[in-house]
Parts: C-alpha cells; structure tokens; sequence
DNA sequence: AACGATTTGTTCGTATGTATC
DNA sequence: TGATACATACGAACAAATCGT
C-alpha cells in the first residue's frame, strides 16, 4: 500500500472537482456515502479515513465544510484589484499603501474610524523608523470592508517625538480630512518624497482569521505590505502594516506604456 | 467545554512557541508525553486528540512532524527579497519578472534551460495574448535554485505568429544570450514599451510542491506573478508566469527618494 | 415550537505500519 | 535488532448544527 487510502480518496475527489464534475458550489456525497464509494470490495472505508482524505482537500483549499450540511466545493470570491502606485506624488495623496479604486467600480468601501494607541515600538518598527530601544510611537490602526467584507486592516507607526513637535493630530481617533502627509508637511515642513515596500505572504495569525471570517480550516494566505516612508533628507517618517487576506485580494503594477485594460473577465476557474 | 481539547492544546503550544519557550528548531514533547501534560486530572488526553492539537498548528505552520525523530517548531529560511522593477528599461533586460541581485549577494544562482512546448492557449493565456479560439502558443519553462533550494517557476508564453514571422528562437531550448526583449526587436521589430504585473497568492499545486519540496502538510503560499508585456502599438508581446513559495522569498519595491538599504538583520521571529 | 433525521465535529480506544536512531 | 516516534486505519459513541415536518 504505497498510497494512503485516504490520499488515494482525497486525490480522486480532487480530480472529480478538477474536471469539474463536482462544480464550484456543489455539494460532496456525505461521509457516509463516501465510506461506501470508496470501499474496498464489500468493505466499507472507515469514516474518520474518509474524513481524513477531506480534511486533506481542505487544506488544498479546494472544499469547505459546513457543520449540519455538509462538504462543498469552494467558489472563488470575485477579488478586488488595487493598483499598486509607483509614483509617490500619486501614492502619497491616497495615504494608504494602493491607490484603490473602490468607488468607481460600483462596489461601496467602508472604513473604521483610526484605533490609535501609544506603545513601545517592537524591534521591527524600531528598525525601520530608525528608533534606539523602546522609545515610544504612535499607532494608528483601521480596518477596511468592501461590500460589507472584510478586505484589509492597515497600521500605520509614527515616531512619538512628531507629536512632541506639534502635531498633536496624530493622536486624534479621526480621520485627518487633508491626510496625513499634507499634514505633517504643514506642521513640522516634513515633506514625503519616497517609500519602500516589502511583500510577503504568510498564514493568518488568531485576529486576522477572526476579522476576516477565515475559519480555522480554510486555507488562505495573509499579503503583508509594510512601507517605510522617507522625508528629502532620507528619514524615516512613518511604517504602515497592511494585511490582506488572498482570496479576496489581487495586486497589479504596470511599468511603462500600458495599453488600458480592457473589461475583463472575473469568471472562477 | 466551549472550546474542544484539541484546540486548547494546539493554543497552549502556540501560545508558547510564541513567548520562546519553545524555540524555533527546538522538539516537542512527544505524543505520549503531551498525553500527560494535557490530561484532566489523573486521565490522560487521548492520543488523538494530542495529534489533532499537533495537525492544527502543522496547518497553521509553526511546527513539522518527521516520523520516527520527533515534532520540531519550524525554522524560518533566510528569504531571498527581489526587487521589483518599475522601469521598464531595466526590467526588460534581465528577462525575467524581477531585477535580482543573486551573485552580488554572494548567493549561486542556477537556471535550468527553458523547457520549450507549443501547445493551444488555455483561456486566460489566450486573453492576455489577445488570441481567438485555441490558437497555439510557445510556451518556455524555466526553474530557478539559489544555492540549491528550488527558489521560483517560470513560464513565458508567445504567440506562434512570431515563429511563421522569423523569430525561430523562440523555439530553441536554449536561453538567448541578448535577451528576448532584444532578439525580438531585431528579428520581428518589435520593441517592449511597458509591461502590466498582477500579483496573487494561492495554495500550491501537486507540481509546485513537488518541485519547491513542500510536504504535503507544511502550509506554504505560493506568490504568482503574471505580467503581460506590450509592444508600442499596445499589442500584448507576451505573458509570463512566475511562482515562488511564500516562506523563501520576498518582494521590494521603491518609489520616490529612497535612502540605501543598511544591512539587514534577518532573524526569524 | 418541538421533534426527528441528517451531517459534520469531537473524543476515545486499539491495532498495525513505517521511519529513525 | 530493539526502542521510540510519528502515520495510517478502523470502530464506536456522543455532541452540535441544520433543515424539514
């Protein structure tokens, strides 16, 4: 028995879902009647073997389970696209890490109001903001919906000594109308004029499956943007920390001329 | 009992992987030990119910099984940070999605030649290509080890109109020494003016974990890149598609007036 | 509202296989 | 070779969620 037989039963049902006779939404056969597909001659397959071949589906990401109903196939979700700016006059203006579009398509963003607390900075944000120790910094943080899902939640870390030095806005839970760049280059003349970003992508940590509804079985990875911004000097301003769940959540760039992209379609595979 | 056994002792060695007391490389208790660490009182936890605790933090990532040595937390790989390039100068001569620096950081990059197929475009090839029906496309497969450890996929699709046109290369299993971006100027005339990138994440498929040897349980995203490259008329040259496992690699970008990077420290968590 | 049928979730026991040292 | 540790497989019982009657 070089395969499992659970692997054997979960990489049948993955290419039943493959050559789409099981389509995106449809439901399993239950476990039982599964026992019975799967048998050896008479033999029926034990239960927990077969639900051991759908666990396995589960973490491919292809099924999902629902306690009382049963196992179904996943339907992608129609993922929204944020055009990742390359020009930081553009970029800057939106105070966030992508120049989205939101509103235009049709689809209604919503955001919380900023969270925002004062906290030793973790060695991480230190680095970046160029901090010795554990001084202090400021963070703000918000979560953002699209048509009432979840999509992102942002953080963004400010050095302390900014509201010592007058800016006093940056402890205020609202949103600054002007922005945040604006008004720093107001306050204390400290103008952005770059960043740099780091992607990564990783699993989901216990707070982000819980604001964005991923079960604990689902599989969906977490895109991290982290961008440190820099004033004319090359001192580090702030360090935002934005959070995307996949599954919902596509990137694009485009680098010299592009024609217009055309209307596209967002069918599942 | 709101929360089931299994969950609170998957929490409990979360919670302690994540405060250091087991560190990263450091070996779990084994089954039979867990069994008397978790029980209620004089009874011992089921030993399946140990290794249901073990399967959800395997899933979340934070440890791996090796049968016959024992349960270790994971250890973190140095990644290897691409940057992305914004200017279609420079991205365009390397030939590939990123500008890298694998030699200049003392790393041995290694590249198998392209794998070399014609077959018909699938449907979203066909789209991006701006192809009717099931035209055939040249498509040119290439995998990528840095010091040895299978580090990205990537395969480059063209319409067969540019072979009947001359550029008989593109069939050759070999990479040409120009650059693409240059032969194709100077056999078919056709010059690279800008490219569009869109960036997902996903869970990887039989192919992806064989190659990046990613167990069948280690929860690893993959990184997709798929950039479409246009000529100045707008016409889409070609598509590539390149694929990087989450753990061991990483993005960067700049816009703007970006101090120089100081070195990094690159511990793991 | 109550109940039963169906389906997945949790927990335990047990036996045997396979990998490593 | 034996000891240890994880992997597979099966059986059983009860819990919890869902849905229709």
């Amino acid at each position: 028995m070089a395969e499992p037989m659970y692997r054997i039963i979960a990489d049948d049902l993955d290419r039943r879902i493959k050559i789409g006779e099981l389509q995106p939404g449809a439901q399993l056969p239950s476990e039982i009647e599964l026992r019975e597909e799967y048998g050896q001659g008479t033999a029926k397959a034990s239960r927990n073997t077969v639900r051991d071949a759908i666990k396995l589906l589960v973490t491919r990401g292809l099924v999902e389970t629902r306690p009382g109903q049963g196992t179904f196939v996943v339907k992608k979700v129609l993922p929204f696209v944020s055009r990742l700016a390359t020009d930081p006059e553009a970029g800057g203006i939106e105070d966030g890490v992508y120049k989205d579009e939101v509103g235009k398509r049709g689809r209604t963003p919503d955001e919380t109001r900023p969270r925002v607390e004062v906290q030793p900075a973790d060695p991480t944000v230190a680095g970046e903001l160029g901090l010795t120790g554990d001084e202090q910094v400021i963070s703000r943080h918000q979560e953002r919906r699209i048509d009432g899902t979840p999509w992102s939640m942002q953080t963004t870390f400010y050095p302390m000594k900014f509201v010592e030095r007058g800016a006093t806005n940056l402890l205020m839970a609202e949103n600054i109308a002007e922005g945040m760049v604006k008004y720093l280059e107001e306050k204390l003349n400290i103008k952005q004029v770059g960043w740099r970003d780091t992607i990564t992508a990783r699993t989901p940590t216990g707070n982000e499956r819980t604001f964005f509804t991923l079960s604990d079985k689902v599989q969906v990875a977490i895109i991290e943007f982290r961008r440190t911004s820099y004033d004319e000097t090359g001192v580090p301003i702030r360090h935002t920390v934005t959070v995307y769940p996949a599954d919902r959540n596509q990137f694009e760039m485009e680098a010299g001329a592009v024609p217009a992209r055309p209307e596209k379609n967002h069918e599942a595979k």
